[in-house]
DNA sequence: ACCTGAACACCGTTCAAGT
DNA sequence: ACCTGAACACCGTTCAAGT
């Protein structure tokens, strides 16, 4: 037998590292929420004293970066081939799947100051598809921010909305007590739009997407050329 | 002198109130940020022990519902009269201004679960403001979720952005480290669409504030007979 | 080298006690 | 009625000590 791993508990528990780290804080956020990450349970979570996650991680902060560098990897990036509204709108489509899996993402990409390199990869990697769909630089800078605004603020949004997705919508009035006097068209809305037809909050986001990409569309049909000049 | 108010107190100190309470939360807020906000913080920022609090708010929790309602107070609500357009703009700037004046606001909105009377009175009046302009009910819970979903959106993702606005721009690549190799669109922006010209990150909100404002004009302009029909 | 126990300065909240 | 001190169960983080 060897003499340089004989550990006795090496065998049952994995060495820890950091990313196991951070795939145990996510672990935990998908479990208890943003708000149920603190070191000593993702340190549970490991088997693991909290005190132990300091030699892999600098500290909650920096876990908490990577935790949002780990959710910014499950986003698919637009391929640089092809028609460069597919590609666009299908990785809105996947960012906004990543965030509706795990609800703490807006909250947590929210709360980071600076970008990480893996969100920097993938904005460069959004420019570059729409560089070749023939966007010039100042309309890229613009379709990339109010896109990103859209999605980022459709699932930030979706959550807090009167109406819950999927949940029984015949009480919702009663159970938001709703008298119709005060807030008649807030009624109307919930009436006419969820009950009485299929409402699928899914058709919504991809109505607003659809929205922006025309609107990006005309403007770079308005000539590339007006837009570099100016 | 009369004998039921005559605690030594009383004369140096206000009376305690739950909207004494929240706006000392605010203040709180504004100067050390959400994270900022405890029972006992709140309680000193009052000169009082952080336990004399659950005389006038629940808990903590009730009292971020306070905090929510007080930010959405401040935003102008779009006037019913006159053209609908110009009404919606003007809140949708609103928003934006005070989410800018108290950046602990997205975060703070994002974490609530039920919205407050405050922003449900608020949706209402944008309801209202587009059933005057012609909305059909189905094309306003459009209009209502692209809208709110962009100006949340722009507000959340402005300050997590690589370039911060109104701060040195020159030596931004550099600060980042943005080797130009691997990240070419990324660098390309920052020089073109920044540096060399006065960005202004209020235009790019003015920009996409536009562009879906058009898109929801020419919507409507297709024939609210077809909105209401399907 | 990696892990940990004890300790420190904080949290939200409860509760019995004060006035 | 309103305020509070002590207490409880939690936090993040440091540090000296273990192996």
């Amino acid at each position: 037998m060897p003499s340089s791993t004989d550990s006795r508990a090496a065998a049952s528990r994995p060495q820890l590292t950091a990313d196991r780290v951070v795939e145990a804080a996510a672990a935990v956020a998908d479990r208890e929420g943003l708000h149920g990450v603190s070191m000593r349970r993702v340190g549970g979570e490991l088997g693991v004293e909290a005190m132990s996650l300091y030699h892999h991680v600098a500290g909650k902060d920096a876990l908490l970066d990577a935790l949002a560098d780990w959710l910014m990897v499950r986003v698919e990036r637009p391929s640089p081939d092809g028609p460069w509204r597919e590609a666009i709108a299908a990785r809105c489509r996947s960012l906004r799947a990543v965030m509706r899996d795990h609800p703490w993402g807006p909250a947590l990409v929210e709360s980071r100051r600076a970008p990480g390199m893996t969100l920097l990869g993938h904005l460069e990697a959004v420019l570059e598809c729409l560089h070749r769909g023939g966007f010039p630089v100042q309309l890229a800078a613009h379709a990339f921010s109010v896109l990103d605004a859209y999605v980022y603020g459709f699932v930030s949004t979706e959550r807090s909305l009167p109406f819950e997705p999927g949940g029984g919508v015949d009480d919702l009035a009663a159970e938001l007590a709703l008298p119709a006097d005060v807030f008649p068209r807030m009624v109307e809305l919930i009436e006419q739009a969820i009950v009485g037809r299929s409402y699928d909050y899914a058709d919504e986001f991809e109505y607003g997407l659809e929205l922006v990409l025309d609107g990006l569309e005309a403007r770079l049909g308005e000539g590339p050329a007006e837009s570099v000049a100016r």
